[in-house]
DNA sequence: CGTAAGCTATGACGTAACGATAGGGTCAAT
DNA sequence: ATTGACCCTATCGTTACGTCATAGCTTACG
C-alpha cells in the first residue's frame, strides 16, 4: 500500500495529476483510508506503468482507458491507427517547418523565394493554383520554353512583390465581384477585366486573348478555382468568365 | 465593408472564429452599426491574411498578436525560435513513430526487440541508463566483445520478457527499500542484492564482483540513476551501494 | 498533550482555440 | 406581417492537468 505521494514520486508525476485519473476513473486506488487517503497497490503502480506508456506514445487518456479496460480491444489495430494519425501530424509539422524556413530567408535579404513557399497554407492560394494549373495547360499547348521562362521570372519576386499581387488580385476580384449586379458588359467591369489580363500580362505571362479565354473557362471548369474565386462572391467565378469572354470578342473585333 | 459572413467564407474560417478573433482583439472589426454587427475593412481582411498566415505556421494566437501590435518587433528571431519549437515536436513525434512501430511489430508474433525501444519512455527506464552507461564502460575496461554478446542477446528478447524483467527490477528495488530501517548488512537485504546480481547475470552479462561493486557506485554516481533508483524511495541509491559493497566484500573472503 | 510541520482532501478557476448550442434581435423580401 | 437568412451575446464543453484556496489528518517533538 503505497501513499500518493510515493505513487507520484516513484513514476514522476505530480499528485495532482493522479487526483485527475482517479477523478476520470482511469486510475482509481485501491482503497482509502477512513479519513479519505487514497492507497495504491502494486497492482495499481503496474497499471500506471501502462498508463504512461501509452501517454508516452501519444495516446489520449480516453484512449487509454478503454485500451487498459477492455482486454480483448485490437490492440494493434488502434496502434496502427495511432500511427497514420502520428504521421500526419508530422508532416503537418514539416510542412510547417519548411515555411518557416523559408520564410526567414526571405526576411534574410529578399531572397528570391516563390509564391507557392510564401503563401502556401493561404486560403488565398488563387494564385498558386492559377500558376501550376498555366502551367500544366500551357506545356500542352505551347511547349516548355514559355512556361520555363514564367517560372524563372516570378521565381525572383520577394516577399514584398507577392503581397502586391495578392493584393491587387483581390482587389481586381472584389472590384467586379461588386458590380455583380450588373451585366458582364459593365464598363467598370470590363474595365477591371482589362487591368486583370494586364496583370497577368505584367506579372506572369504575355496573356494573349486565346489564353485569357481558356482563363476564363478554367474559372468555371477546375472547382479549385471556382472555390476560390466564389469565395469574395458566390457566383463571381461564372459572372467572371462571361465578363472575360465579352473583353476577348470585343477585343477580337 | 464586408459583413462577418461575407468575410468567414472569403477566409474559410468560422464566424465563431472570427468572433472569438475580436474577443481576444486579434482582429477587431473597423466599425460596428447600430445594431451590434461587425463590419470589416479591406485593412481587416489584409491583417487577418497575415493571422491565417503565422497560424498556419504554428504561432499561437497570442504570438501571431505581438508579431502585428508591435512593428518593431523582430520577427525574423521570433521565426527562428519557432523552428527551434518545431523541430523539437517533431523529434518528439518521430520517437513516438519508432516506439508504436516497434510496438506493432512485437504485437505480431513477440519479434524479437531491445528493451531501449519498448520501455523507452517509462520513466522506469533503469534498465534502459543502466545498459547503456555498461556499455560504455565496459567498452573501456574489457573491449568489445563482451559488450555486443550482451546486445546480441537482449536484443533478442521478447516484449513479455522485458516486461518480466522490468517487474523483477521493481520488486527486488522495493524489497530493499523496505528493509532501508536496518542495516546494509541486513540478512534480507543481502539476499536481495544476491538475487540482484545473480539477475544482472541471467539477464545481462556475467557480473563479476568488480563489475557489480562499480555498478553499485555508479548508483550514487551518476545522477540518472540516482534519480530513477531513489524515486522508489529516497536514500534508496546510497543504500544499495553500501550493500553491494558489503555483499562484495563478503563474497570476496 | 499540545502544537507545528508535513501530508492529504475537495473544490474551483485557468489554460488554447475555438465548436456547439441556447435564446433572442435584425434585415430584406414577400 | 411574416418568413428566412443573418447577426448578436453568453455559456458550456473540450484536454490534461497547474495552481491556488480552504480545511482536515498525521506525526514528531518538546
Amino acid at each position: 500500500m503505497y501513499k500518493i505521494k510515493e505513487v507520484a514520486d516513484f513514476a514522476g508525476i505530480s499528485i495532482r495529476t493522479l487526483h485527475h485519473y482517479d477523478h476520470i476513473g482511469l486510475l482509481q486506488p485501491a482503497e482509502t483510508t477512513e479519513a479519505g487517503y487514497r492507497l495504491y497497490t502494486k497492482e495499481n503502480l503496474e497499471r500506471l506503468q501502462q498508463i504512461l506508456f501509452f501517454k508516452e506514445i501519444g495516446f489520449s487518456l480516453q484512449e487509454i482507458k478503454e485500451i487498459l479496460d477492455r482486454p480483448n480491444f485490437d490492440r494493434k489495430k488502434a496502434l496502427e491507427n495511432h500511427r497514420e494519425l502520428l504521421l500526419k501530424k508530422k508532416q503537418r509539422l514539416e510542412t510547417m517547418l519548411q515555411t518557416v524556413q523559408e520564410t526567414v530567408q526571405s526576411l534574410e535579404g529578399g531572397i528570391e523565394m516563390s509564391g507557392q513557399d510564401l503563401f502556401k497554407g493561404f486560403d488565398m492560394s488563387e494564385i498558386e493554383e492559377h500558376q501550376k494549373k498555366y502551367s500544366e495547360e500551357a506545356k500542352q499547348r505551347y511547349g516548355k520554353e514559355r512556361v520555363e521562362a514564367v517560372e524563372k521570372r516570378t521565381s525572383q519576386y520577394t516577399k514584398e512583390d507577392w503581397a502586391r499581387i495578392q493584393a491587387t488580385t483581390g482587389d481586381i476580384y472584389r472590384r467586379i465581384a461588386e458590380r455583380m449586379d450588373h451585366e458582364p458588359s459593365d464598363p467598370e467591369v470590363q474595365k477591371a477585366v482589362a487591368e486583370w489580363r494586364q496583370f497577368i500580362t505584367d506579372h506572369y505571362y504575355d496573356c494573349t486573348l486565346e489564353i485569357f479565354r481558356g482563363l476564363g473557362d478554367l474559372y468555371v471548369d477546375d472547382p479549385r478555382f471556382t472555390k476560390n474565386i466564389d469565395k469574395f462572391q458566390p457566383g463571381l467565378a461564372k459572372f467572371l468568365r462571361e465578363a472575360m469572354h465579352y473583353y476577348c470578342d470585343q477585343q477580337e473585333k
